[in-house]
RNA sequence: GGUCCCGUGGUGCAGCGGCCUAGCAUACGUCCCUGUCAAGGACGAGAUCGCCGGUUCGAAUCCGGUCGGGACCGCCA
């Protein structure tokens, strides 16, 4: 070893020991003849001390060194003189008298500071990311994500669980997201596709028999990123034989509330985890991934409003849909502008329009209360729950886009208010939910996992019979308004599986080609088994309170999906196409 | 595919029709300094305001386009 300490660890324990430290100048204060260096790794900061009188040799050497040069230093440890201890550092209670001072390497002036926490251009953090990552934040982030990574790993295995790593090379199958694709050389023409997840081969893993898999598991999705969204995802994998669907959940629980106590910046707000049903909470919040730190719980104004004369809200009830809509505690003298900005975001999710009732004292001020009499008026009151200086924010359409939508503005409201109870992580599971949902087409689609196996014996057979009322066994676990994870107990049979697929407009033929390990593999023996997937980038960007996964990454990537490092994506030299087979038609684009 | 915000010395910001010969902080360079720890002091260098075009007597500032970054909608089983 070129070290014999790193720069966290010496105490004044250590005085008089002879030490050899190796690491990056983080800051220089140079006295004339005394200059001090502070050394920085990954373990901590260490005073380096060299006086023109005492160290002539070190103090010569260090007056042309530089931040974010890589330096060998030698030297004593000694306790520093009474008055120049400093208690913002572990170690500030010695210094290193410095007795020769070896360049292991110059450096650069950074394109950023590494030794302050100002933000940076994330095009410019990612090129140097090699920078970016000695910073005091970036290094924490690392840590935090390894720890908690380990710890789950340790948790599952503790507990049985192998891990196994699945193959990244698959067969493509376009539902869900886009495939990631791979040219094959020794196949030309064909293409392997990256998984968007193991779903598939861990369910095979259970029916060889492993019983109890886990694995932190890379993920491919080629959808535009966002800030919580990014093309390579990290998940916790889990699945397990012979499970209902309590089992997965009380084990994934009892795995998120460990990590949570030990890892996370503020306490829990409540165990064991509150269980919301998808309808309930459709209905409540308007969410499948409601925020629970803050009420404004949607209310339904379909009864109150029946008989008015407004026509918007007499003909949606007369045709069968509702009038749902939030209270805004305290906004009646919310402006125009406001009122409009509300309704765009409720617009998003399929609302016509939106409207307000602002209870100000005596006076009721709505764009359309001239249609509303004075009781009609008093009852959108009552039945709302406000009171005088509220505001209510109503929407009239079908049942599931009145809920979205004002679940959305919910949401919005949320943030933009700053209602959230910041104290505390609110988890919760939504579970059970509607196995099937509507495709724009009038058609069905699975509502998360075209595996997911019915909640009952009633359910299966309503997956024939009636597909809209049939529910599933998929649980979805939340924590402040984002969805972390989901899982099910999967069909663990052939027929009923082909069931599904049929009704979701998948014929057999097409099913065997596209799935037909999977459904061959439920004829030798298929055990009832589950699991969930969970996001690692997203559990550790709720651990740290950021607003993005990308941090949580070693090396990522910008909103458009550039690799500023690296480069990439890059275009092939022709060789390299030609050996797989392939022409390129589009031009490549101006990187 | 779409909407919105941003782009000014290395970095982070200010300036938003003429007072700009572009300001501040910090970093950077040279010098002074033996107890600092965001060291201090003195001096200095560094940007034609992302790019292209337009409006104007005059553009960092207004308009259009384009490129790049970010937030969001669509999309994300």
């Amino acid at each position: 070893m070129l070290r014999t300490h790193t720069c966290g660890e010496l105490r004044a324990v250590d005085a008089t020991v002879p030490v050899i430290l190796c690491a990056w100048v983080h800051r220089r204060r140079d006295h004339g003849d005394l200059t001090f260096i502070d050394l920085r790794d990954r373990y901590g900061i260490t005073q380096i001390v060299a006086s023109a009188k005492d160290q002539p040799e070190a103090h010569a050497a260090l007056k042309d060194v530089r931040s974010e040069w890589v330096l060998r230093v030698h030297g004593t440890v000694r306790e520093r003189p009474a008055g120049t201890r400093n208690d913002k550092l572990a170690t500030g209670e010695i210094e290193v008298v410095a007795s020769t001072v070896e360049i292991l390497n110059e450096a650069k002036t950074p394109p950023f500071y590494v030794n302050e926490e100002t933000p940076v251009d994330e095009n410019l953090r990612w090129k140097y990311r090699y920078v970016d990552l000695r910073r005091e934040r970036s290094k924490d982030l690392m840590r935090l994500r390894h720890e908690v990574t380990t710890f789950i790993r340790s948790f599952f295995v503790e507990r049985g669980f192998w891990e196994i790593e699945t193959t990244m090379m698959i067969r493509s199958d376009p539902t869900g997201a886009r495939d990631f694709v791979v040219p094959s050389r020794y196949y030309p023409g064909k293409f392997w596709a990256l998984p968007q997840s193991p779903q598939q081969l861990k369910q095979i893993l259970m029916i060889g028999g492993i019983d109890k898999y886990v694995q932190i598991a890379r993920c491919f999705r080629d959808e535009d990123p966002r800030a919580d969204r990014i093309y390579e995802l990290t998940q916790l994998d889990v699945e397990m034989s012979f499970v209902e669907p309590k089992d997965v959940m009380s084990i994934t629980e009892e795995c998120y509330t460990q990590v949570f106590e030990r890892f996370a910046q503020k306490p829990l707000h409540r165990t064991p985890f509150p269980r919301l049903t998808y309808d309930e909470a459709m209905r409540r919040y308007g969410s499948d991934r409601p925020d629970t730190r803050f009420g404004m719980e949607l209310v339904d104004l379909s009864e109150a409003v029946r008989g008015t004369s407004f026509a918007v809200f007499k003909d949606a009830v007369a045709r069968g849909d509702v009038v749902r809509a939030i209270v805004v505690a305290g906004k009646a003298g919310a402006s125009r502008k406001d009122v409009d900005g509300w309704a765009a975001v409720a617009r998003t999710k399929g609302a016509k329009g939106l409207v307000s009732f602002a209870f100000a004292g005596s006076e009721v001020r709505s764009p359309v209360a001239k249609f509303f009499t004075a009781e009609e008026l008093e009852r959108i009151r009552t039945s709302s729950g406000a009171t005088n200086g509220d505001l209510v924010l109503a929407v009239a359409s079908d049942d599931h886009t009145a809920s979205a939508s004002i679940g959305t503005l919910r949401a919005h409201l949320g943030e933009e208010l700053h209602l959230a109870d910041a104290s505390t992580h609110h988890f919760l599971w939504v579970h059970p939910f509607p196995m099937f949902e509507r495709t724009p087409g009038g058609g069905w689609t699975f509502s998360h996992n075209p595996f997911s196996g019915p909640l009952s014996e009633k359910d299966a057979a309503l997956v024939e019979t009636d597909p809209a009322t049939a529910y599933s066994t998929q649980y979805d676990l939340v924590v402040d308004g984002n969805e972390l994870g989901g899982g099910s107990v999967r069909i663990h049979s052939r027929a009923l599986q082909e069931k599904v697929f049929q009704v979701m407009g998948i014929s057999k033929e097409e099913a065997a080609t596209r799935f037909g390990a999977l459904l061959d593999a439920l004829e030798y023996g298929a055990p009832p088994e589950g699991g969930i997937a969970t996001g690692m980038d997203r559990t550790v960007m709720i651990l740290a309170g950021l607003a993005s996964a990308r941090e949580t990454i070693a090396f990522p990537k910008t909103q458009t999906g550039y690799d500023p490092l690296l480069d990439a994506p890059a275009a092939l030299d022709p060789a390299q196409l030609a050996e797989l087979g392939l022409k390129v038609e589009t031009k490549p684009g101006p990187r």
